[in-house]
DNA sequence: TAGACTAGTTTGTGACATAGACTAGTCTGC
DNA sequence: GCAGACTAGTCTATGTCACAAACTAGTCTA
């Protein structure tokens, strides 16, 4: 029991931020994002979108290219196997915990 | 589909703070517990476990009553309603967005 | 060529989690 | 009977970090 509980003190902290979760999970089902996507299905702002996903990248768990679109730059982001991993963890352990 | 991420942001921190989760969860489990048993169960400090307790029930999720046991404080703590409904609706959160 | 727009990054602020230091009282050995 | 160790917590200083507003850099358009 006590053993279990303390699973969710090991949670990793960078998955559990809500704003990088729901970055995570939106590019867990589409597999690759651009800025403007993220931006508008997350709802966060872009100050904040571009400091998570710089994090996320750091991390490894993201792999961002940047890019152009006609002659604007373009952000494209898709989750890394690392990252896909880590999120796999992270729900069965709050499966689990729950 | 960004209807269902865009609730990830609207979780209640209170209770998606692994320290927190961990204490109510307990709670939830056991419906009274003291000082003591939560330091163990959870493994928290004990300064950490003071402060996140003074939150929760500033919060109204928690009730503490403080007696003693012998001679020595004994602080009794247990869920609320109010406490045990969020953890309910953050369970559920979880389920849906995840 | 000035103003509005696209696409993002940088940074200042405030909130908060954490653990170590501290308080208050109790027991125990000498 | 008093010094040191212990119980049971609380207080507080520190560092981290989420957030959004301000900013950069370039493009379109009238």
């Amino acid at each position: 029991m006590s053993a279990k509980i303390q699973r969710i003190a090991e949670v990793d902290r960078l998955i559990h931020e809500p704003a990088r979760l729901m970055i995570v999970a939106v590019l867990d089902s589409v597999e690759e994002a651009d800025f403007q996507y993220l931006h508008l299905t997350t709802g966060l702002t872009k100050g904040n979108l571009s400091v998570h996903l710089s994090r996320l990248e750091e991390a490894g768990y993201v792999a961002i290219s940047k890019t152009f679109r006609g002659k604007y730059p373009l952000t494209v982001c898709r989750l890394t196997d690392t990252g896909a991993q880590k999120l796999a963890d992270y729900r069965k352990l709050l499966k689990v915990a729950l």
